[in-house]
DNA sequence: TAAATTTTGCAACCTTGTTGCAAACCAATA
DNA sequence: TATTGGTTTGCAACAAGGTTGCAAAATTTA
């Protein structure tokens, strides 16, 4: 397990360092999605707010995480599991936002749907994000 | 013309003022959502940004304009079409933003795709966000 | 017109995110 | 293992975006 981590690192060629490994497993103890808020508050204010930032923005230009974008207004980041790369994310899932709790998940399974668009338009990318109550909040 | 927006006004049982006029207006005359931002430079900074932050959410929450969640983080504002009242909102439709001009839409006619939800998941309301090149920019 | 209510502008504040830079750290080499 | 060079980190300072309390101004009601 802590062998998977630094090899996610190795893989992206990304230097070993404690806030990069436990910000990374964070991400695997928790099966949904998290903020820079929620990162600050479960590694107990032990790095500073700016490695954060650029620990999370560096994870995903090398393809480990990517973004969710909420109708909050609120950067959600959570694990890739497709075959991300550096430069090219193909994180094609429908997201669900529990109004109850607050989690975000990756329906990972759930695929996005076609959309017809207009004559004129060209569709580069569609994101699908879903509202509503979750299995633990029913 | 003039005479709508008054209307629109006195149907949500809001005051008349200078400020809610104007601002009515610049969505009316633009075929495209606007951003805070958007709406201080086209009102000539006439306006003091609180009190835009205050009409935007008072015309959200009547009904009046809907809200878009976009990818990059910026709360963007539309007008309802549909038939929007205080509290309850029901802009199913599909958004798209140009990634050359920046521009969003409201694609009033492309209709929410159903999306197929795991067991437990109960779906509220969903949101679709396109990027791709707009009918200008092709 | 006058009173009651609502809206506005201002100042002050908060949250979130960015940038420059020196110190600390990591990885490679001798 | 010690040295070295490039990378990462923490700090301070800043900037954008957004919120709140309150008195003055405007609007509605009577
Ligand atoms: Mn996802
Ligand atoms: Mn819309
Ligand atoms: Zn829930
Ligand atoms: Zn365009």
């Amino acid at each position: 397990m802590e062998q998977e981590i630094t090899d996610i690192l190795k893989q992206s060629q990304l230097s070993i360092t404690d806030n990069r490994l436990k910000i990374l497993k964070l991400f695997q103890n928790n099966d949904k999605a998290l903020s820079h808020a929620d990162i600050e508050k479960l590694s107990g204010k032990h790095f500073d707010r700016v490695t954060i930032y650029r620990t999370l923005q560096t994870f995903v230009d090398k393809g480990i995480i990517h973004t969710i974008p909420t109708a909050d207004n609120s950067i959600m980041y959570a694990l890739c599991k497709e075959a991300c790369s550096e430069g090219h994310h193909h994180d094609d899932h429908v997201h669900f936002l529990c109004d109850k709790c607050g989690t975000t998940y990756c329906l990972d399974n759930v695929n996005i749907p076609a959309v017809n668009i207009p004559k004129g338009f060209s569709a580069h990318q569609t994101n699908v994000l879903v509202n509503g109550v979750c299995k633990n909040c029913k």
